[in-house]
DNA sequence: AATCCACAGGAAGTGCTGGGCG
DNA sequence: CGCCCAGCACTTCCTGTGGATT
């Protein structure tokens, strides 16, 4: 204790931190039940308000039971509007009535984008796992189907955000995996896609489209009155009784209802409320609490993704910056290649190319971080505009944790 | 109506990493 | 060990283009 006190300037003002840090935590425990009812991965016995999506698919996908192929699906929906649970909860229900000869993999296509890491997924899926690297495709392929027309019965392959695997890699895995049943006769496989993105469809190659929508399902956004409901059922399980004020459930459902009908930021914007309210030592979760929730989580994304990016995105990022914090007007991208070489320049590392650049402006418009589109200025060319439109503190703070920037940031 | 700017963005290739196979 | 593979970040070279100006 001694130690301690003495060791801070302020005397024994540590100890009463520390006293009352474990004081108010002990007394909080009490806001949480069981916290990871919010999570967002976790798959709840009901899902409300999303009974005639799971009846649909259930219907497409029955077949299995009597052990014939069902026909491929393709599910559309805005994110947060509950594909991916009821994927997961429809699967997981069948499993229970089928006795055997059905398998199913579920793939989430933005952690695995690449050719490669999804068929070697698929391969681990049906009890042949191989190596992350080192093969060829084509020698992976081979091993999954071998592997797959040994086994017998029916795979039902879940390929969560499929656009993604599409955008990165192309469709050559789709194509292989919508033909594979005509090389096989004992096993069959049926997709179902899920996708945020339906305009991704046309990059497809017309066999592949049709053979993947063979059935579609679409989801609609979740109103504000659904996603209160929503929360109020959550908050059940996850909360003890009254520890929520009454405005907090309407005003996450609001914010949320504003965003698309996104459910699943509805649900982290109210376990980040209440992570707020019990590190502060509240014995109740007020709307404050959710609307400080709901800056920290818009500041945490961009500064997360900021942080991550590699140098010359960043680079891009601060010439973009710095050019709209000149006012200048219209930001095209010969502007900013012009700024970023400057910017190479005064901390000595090479310039990339412009059609490199003009690939991250891209990247960073994907992101959502800035917006950049074509347009033709006549007689003045074609180049893009580009504009920020995130939290240019937040976009500064998240470069700032970055050592080889930090002598054009100082001042 | 023709011109021509300032790029967009496709194609193909390079060098590197991090691994496998026989 | 030597050779092969996929993915990535990037380059080089290239053709294409919307519309204000001539």
């Amino acid at each position: 204790m001694g130690i301690l006190a003495s060791a801070s300037t302020g005397g024994e003002v540590i100890v009463d931190i520390l006293d009352r840090l474990f004081e108010n935590y002990a007394k909080n425990v009490r806001i949480f039940k069981k916290r990871e009812i919010l999570l967002p991965e976790y798959v709840p016995e009901e899902l409300p308000h999303r009974e005639e999506q799971i009846l649909q698919l259930a219907k497409i996908i029955a077949p299995v039971l009597r052990g014939s192929k069902p026909p491929n699906v393709f599910i559309y929906g805005l994110t947060g509007t509950g594909k991916t649970a009821v994927t997961k909860y429809v699967l997981r229900r069948l499993l229970l009535k089928v006795k055997s000869g059905v398998l199913t993999a579920y793939i989430n296509c933005r952690k695995s984008s690449t050719n490669y890491r999804v068929l070697a997924e698929l391969a681990s899926a049906v009890g042949r796992p191989v190596p992350f690297t080192g093969l060829s495709t084509t020698e992976v392929l081979k091993r999954f189907t071998y592997t797959l027309e040994n086994r017998g019965g029916i795979l039902l392959i879940v390929l969560d955000e499929i656009d993604w695997l599409v955008k990165r890699s192309g469709d050559s895995v789709l194509y292989f995996l919508t033909r594979i049943n005509e090389e096989l006769s004992r096993s069959k496989v049926a997709i179902i896609g899920v996708t945020n993105d339906l305009k991704f469809m046309e990059y497809l190659d017309p066999r592949v489209k049709s053979s993947l929508g063979e059935e579609e399902l679409v989801f609609p956004p979740y109103n504000n009155r659904e996603l209160e409901d929503i929360l109020r059922r959550r908050s059940e399980e996850a909360f003890y009784p009254g520890v929520l004020e009454e405005g907090v459930i309407p005003l996450c459902a609001a914010i949320a209802a504003k965003q698309n009908g996104d459910c699943r930021l509805a649900l982290d914007l109210l376990l980040k409320a209440a992570d707020l309210a019990e590190r502060e030592g509240a014995s109740k979760v007020s709307e404050e609490h959710v609307r400080m929730a709901q800056r920290e989580v818009e500041r945490n994304l961009i500064v997360d993704t900021v942080k991550s990016m590699p140098l010359h995105v960043k680079l891009t990022l601060l010439a973009i910056l710095s050019l709209e914090k000149n006012r200048v007007k219209n930001i095209t991208t010969g502007e900013i290649y012009e700024k970023y070489r400057n910017l190479c320049n005064r901390i000595g590392v090479s310039a990339v190319s412009q059609r490199r650049i003009s690939d991250i402006i891209n990247e960073l418009d994907m992101l959502g971080i800035i917006n950049a589109r074509v347009v033709s200025l006549g007689r003045y060319g074609r180049t893009k505009v580009i504009k920020i439109v995130t939290s240019e503190e937040s976009i500064l703070e998240g470069l700032r944790r970055d050592i080889n920037l930090s002598s054009l940031l100082s001042k």
